[in-house]
DNA sequence: TTATTTGGGCTTTTT
DNA sequence: GCCCAAATAA
C-alpha cells in the first residue's frame, strides 16, 4: 500500500513516518527517537506520521500526542487534518477526534480528574499557577516562623524553585541545594520541614500546584495496574520537543509504555534550552538504550529554512559548544548575503535601528508578520517597544509579563477559583483583604472557619461579618452564593464576578478605567470557554502568552510585528529575524553564568535565536549598555563586550555592519544648525 | 487590627 | 523598579 501523500516528505522524514507500519500492526511499532534539526520539517514530519497512523486504521482517540505548548498542539491537530482530508478525500472530523493532544500537564490534569476517586483525589480540584504556589507557600513559611529567624531565610520564589526542582529532576533535596543553590544549603531541615507543610496545606485546600499535575499523574501510574490501564487506552504516544523534558516526564512516558512499544519521540539535543526547569538532555540522549532492542533513530538534519550562510554562522556558534552534537545541518538554499553583526552605540540607537530596518523591509516586501525581533529577557524590549509604539508599528510580544499577572485580572480569577473550590486559601485569602475594613487577621479567620466546617459555604454564611467591613461583607456573600450555587451558568457568572469586583476596582486603583477595559476583554475571553472549570484550568494552565500596543489581540489579518523572548520562539521561523543585545551579560545572561552547563545552555539559546531566520538575520551589539536596578534614564551602564559565543575565529561568518554609517562633520554641522526650538516655551509647557 | 509609609534587597527564561 | 517586611499612623 504505496501512500502517495508521503511522497512529498525526503527519504530520512518518510523512514520517520512510516516506521513500525505495517508487519504486526498495529501494536508492533518499535520505539522510534527522531533527532530533527532546527527547519528540518520536524512538524511537517510527526504531523504526516500521525495521518500515517490514522490513515492505516489506527483509532485517533487512541493516539496520545504530548507537545510543549497548546499551541503547538493546535498546529499539529490542524495539520493532521488537512492531511488526513486530502487522503481520505474530503471525509471530516477525523483529527476533531485526536481527541489526547496537549501538554504533559494539560493531559496529566484531564487524566487526573478522571482518575481522581481511585487515587483518593477529590475531582473538583483546582490548580495553583506559579505565583499562588508561592503564595501558599508564603503562607506556610509564616506559619512555621522561620521567616523571624535571624538569617534571612530565602524568599518565597526561591523556596518553590527549589522544591520545584526536587520534584521535577527527581533528586534528593539535599543534592539539589548543593548543586543548584549553595547559598541555600544551610536551610535544609527547615525548607524540608516548609514542604512537608506545604504538602499538607494543598491537600487540606485540595488545591495541586504544576509540579503536582506531574507528580500525582507518576504516582497514578507506578501502580502496575493503573499504569496497564492508562497506557492500555493509547496504542501510540508520541512526544515533541523530548529535549525539554524532565526526569519526572520521562519516568511517567516509561510508565506508561515500558517496552517502548508504540512510542515515539522527537527533539534535538542543540536546541535544549529548558534546563532551569529541570529539563535534561540526557532524556533524549539516553532514550534508545532504555528499550531492547534499542530504540531506531532516525536523524533529520536537511534544514530547509535558512540561507546556507546562516546555517554556516549557526554551526560556527553551536560547534565550539564543549559537548559535541549528534550532528550539523545542511541545506541547498544558497544566497550571497552573510548575516549582519552590526554594532551601535547603546540600545537606543539599537531600538531606531530596529524601527529604521523593518520599515525599510516592509517596503522590499516583507510584511511585518514575517519579521521578529528577539531577546534573551523581556524587559530587554523596552525601548524598542517604546520606539514602536511612537513610529505607530504594530506589534504582538510574547513571553515575560502575562496578562493573567495583572493584579485586577488575579482578583477576578481568584474570587471564581473561591466559588469553584472554598477551601483554596490562597484564593480566600486574596478576595476577602478586597474588603475595606479586612486584613490578614480577619481573612485568617474567616478561612479558618470554613476550614472547620464539612461545607465551607455554610460555613461562610454563618460568619458574622467582620467589624468595619460594612456593606462589603454583605455583597460579598451574595456573590460568593451566587457563584457557588452555579445557577446563573456559565459565562454568565464571569458578568456576576466582574459586577460584584468593579465598585472595588475603581477604590484600590488609580487607572480603574483601563483595568476596567481588561477585564471587559477577559470576559469575553471567558466566553470562548464551555464551563468555570474549563476556564479555571485551562487559564491557568495555559494563558493567553501576548500582549500588544494595541487593546485586545490584533486581528489575525493585520499585519503586526513579532517582538519574542528567544524561549517564546521555540519552533517558529521568520524571513527575517533580530537578535537584541548579543553582548556578554545578555547572551550569556550574567544570571546564568554560574557553571559550564549554565553557559552552554545559553549558548544553545543563541543557536536557538538564529536558527529562527530564513533569509536575513541581524545580531545587534550595543557598545554602551544600560544595567537594571536604577531609575528610567539613569545612567548608570557597562561597556559590553561582543557575546562570548561569537569569538574571533568565526567571525568570517558575518558581514561587519556599523550604525549609523559614519557622516562627515561637515554634513552633521549643517544639520544641527537648521535646528531651531522655543526651550522657554517647553519649560513653560511642563507646568501647564 | 488595618492602612499607609519607608527602607532594604534583589533583579531570567516557563508549564 | 518592584517586592517585601518593618515601622508608624489611624
Amino acid at each position: 500500500m504505496a501512500a502517495a501523500f508521503l511522497d512529498t516528505l525526503n527519504p530520512e522524514q518518510r523512514k520517520a513516518a512510516e516506521h513500525g507500519i505495517g508487519s504486526g500492526f498495529p501494536t508492533g511499532a518499535a520505539p522510534l527517537l527522531v533527532i530533527a534539526g532546527a527547519g528540518s520539517g520536524k512538524t511537517n514530519t510527526l504531523a504526516h506520521r500521525v495521518a500515517n497512523l490514522i490513515v492505516s486504521g489506527v483509532d485517533p482517540r487512541r493516539i496520545l500526542l504530548m507537545t510543549f505548548s497548546r499551541r503547538a498542539a493546535a498546529e499539529m491537530a490542524r495539520r493532521v487534518d488537512r492531511i488526513c482530508r486530502q487522503v481520505l478525500g474530503g471525509r471530516s472530523g477525523q483529527a476533531d477526534a485526536l481527541t489526547w493532544a496537549g501538554t504533559f500537564h494539560g493531559i496529566g490534569a484531564r487524566l487526573l480528574r478522571e482518575y481522581a476517586e481511585q487515587i483518593g483525589l477529590d475531582p473538583n480540584f483546582t490548580i495553583h499557577d506559579r505565583e499562588d504556589s508561592a503564595d501558599l507557600l508564603n503562607l506556610a513559611r509564616h506559619e512555621l516562623a522561620v521567616s523571624k529567624t535571624e538569617k534571612r531565610f530565602p524568599t518565597k520564589g526561591t523556596c518553590l524553585a527549589i522544591y520545584s526542582r526536587a520534584v521535577n529532576a527527581e533528586m534528593p533535596l539535599d543534592d539539589v541545594l548543593r548543586d543548584h543553590f549553595p547559598w541555600c544549603a544551610t536551610w535544609s531541615a527547615a525548607l524540608r520541614d516548609l514542604f512537608a507543610a506545604y504538602v499538607d496545606a494543598k491537600q487540606a485546600q485540595n488545591v495541586l500546584d504544576y509540579d503536582d499535575l506531574l507528580l500525582y499523574l507518576a504516582q497514578t501510574v507506578a501502580d502496575p495496574s493503573l499504569a496497564e490501564d492508562i497506557g492500555g487506552r493509547f496504542d501510540h504516544i508520541l512526544v515533541d520537543e523530548y529535549q525539554d523534558t524532565n526526569r519526572l516526564q520521562s519516568s511517567i512516558l516509561l510508565r506508561l509504555k515500558p517496552t517502548g512499544t508504540g512510542l515515539t519521540v522527537v527533539g534535538d539535543d542543540a536546541q535544549s534550552i529548558y534546563a532551569f526547569r529541570a529539563a535534561t538532555v540526557r532524556n533524549i540522549l539516553d532514550f534508545p538504550a532504555q528499550f531492547a532492542p534499542p530504540a531506531t533513530v532516525i536523524t533529520l538534519d536537511r534544514n530547509y529554512r535558512s540561507t546556507q550562510p546562516i546555517l554556516a554562522a549557526a554551526n560556527g556558534v553551536i560547534e565550539l559548544a564543549t559537548e559535541r552534537f549528534t550532528k550539523n545541518l545542511w541545506t541547498e538554499r544558497r544566497s550571497e548575503e552573510q548575516p549582519e553583526l552590526v554594532s551601535l552605540r547603546d540600545e537606543a540607537a539599537q531600538a531606531s535601528y530596529i524601527a529604521e530596518r523593518v520599515l525599510e523591509n516592509r517596503e522590499l516586501g516583507v510584511k511585518l508578520k514575517q519579521q521578529a525581533v528577539l531577546f534573551r529577557t523581556s524587559s530587554h524590549s523596552g525601548p524598542l517597544e517604546i520606539e514602536l509604539t511612537r513610529r505607530k508599528i504594530p506589534f504582538v510580544k510574547f513571553g515575560g509579563l502575562k496578562f493573567l499577572d495583572a493584579a485586577h485580572i488575579k482578583d477576578v480569577m481568584a474570587l471564581l477559583r473561591f466559588a469553584e473550590n472554598p477551601r483554596d486559601r490562597v484564593a480566600g485569602f486574596r478576595i476577602l483583604q478586597l474588603l475595606p475594613g479586612v486584613g490578614p487577621m480577619a481573612a485568617r479567620r474567616v478561612l479558618e472557619t470554613m476550614a472547620e466546617s464539612p461545607d465551607p459555604i455554610a460555613a461562610l454564611s454563618r460568619i458574622a461579618a467582620p467589624p468595619r467591613s460594612g456593606d462589603g461583607w454583605g455583597e460579598f456573600l451574595a456573590a460568593m452564593r451566587a457563584l457557588h450555587s452555579g445557577k446563573a451558568g456559565w459565562p454568565a457568572e464571569m458578568g456576576l464576578a466582574r459586577a460584584w469586583y468593579t465598585p472595588h476596582l475603581d477604590r484600590i486603583h488609580e487607572d480603574a478605567q483601563s483595568r476596567q477595559a481588561d477585564l471587559i476583554q477577559f470576559e469575553q475571553i471567558a466566553g470562548g470557554y464551555p464551563s468555570r472549570e474549563k476556564f479555571l484550568t485551562e487559564l491557568t494552565l495555559d494563558p493567553p502568552d501576548a500582549t500588544s500596543d494595541q487593546a485586545g489581540v490584533p486581528l489575525l489579518d493585520d499585519d503586526y510585528l513579532t517582538l519574542s523572548t528567544i524561549h517564546s520562539a521555540k519552533g517558529q521561523e521568520w524571513k527575517s529575524v533580530f537578535v537584541l543585545n548579543v553582548v556578554d551579560g545578555c547572551i550569556p545572561s550574567d544570571l546564568g553564568t554560574g557553571t559550564t552547563a549554565d553557559i552552554e545552555e545559553e549558548r544553545r539559546l543563541l543557536y536557538v535565536a538564529m536558527t529562527r531566520a530564513k533569509d536575513h538575520l541581524h545580531l545587534v551589539v550595543p557598545q554602551r549598555f544600560f544595567t537594571h536596578g536604577q531609575a528610567q534614564y539613569g545612567d548608570r551602564h557597562v561597556y559590553a563586550a561582543r557575546s562570548r559565543f561569537l569569538p574571533p575565529e568565526i567571525m568570517a561568518h558575518f558581514q561587519w555592519v556599523t550604525w549609523p554609517a559614519v557622516v562627515s562633520a561637515e554634513a552633521s554641522q549643517r544639520v544641527a544648525s537648521a535646528v531651531r526650538i522655543d526651550v522657554g516655551a517647553r519649560m513653560r509647557g511642563m507646568w501647564s
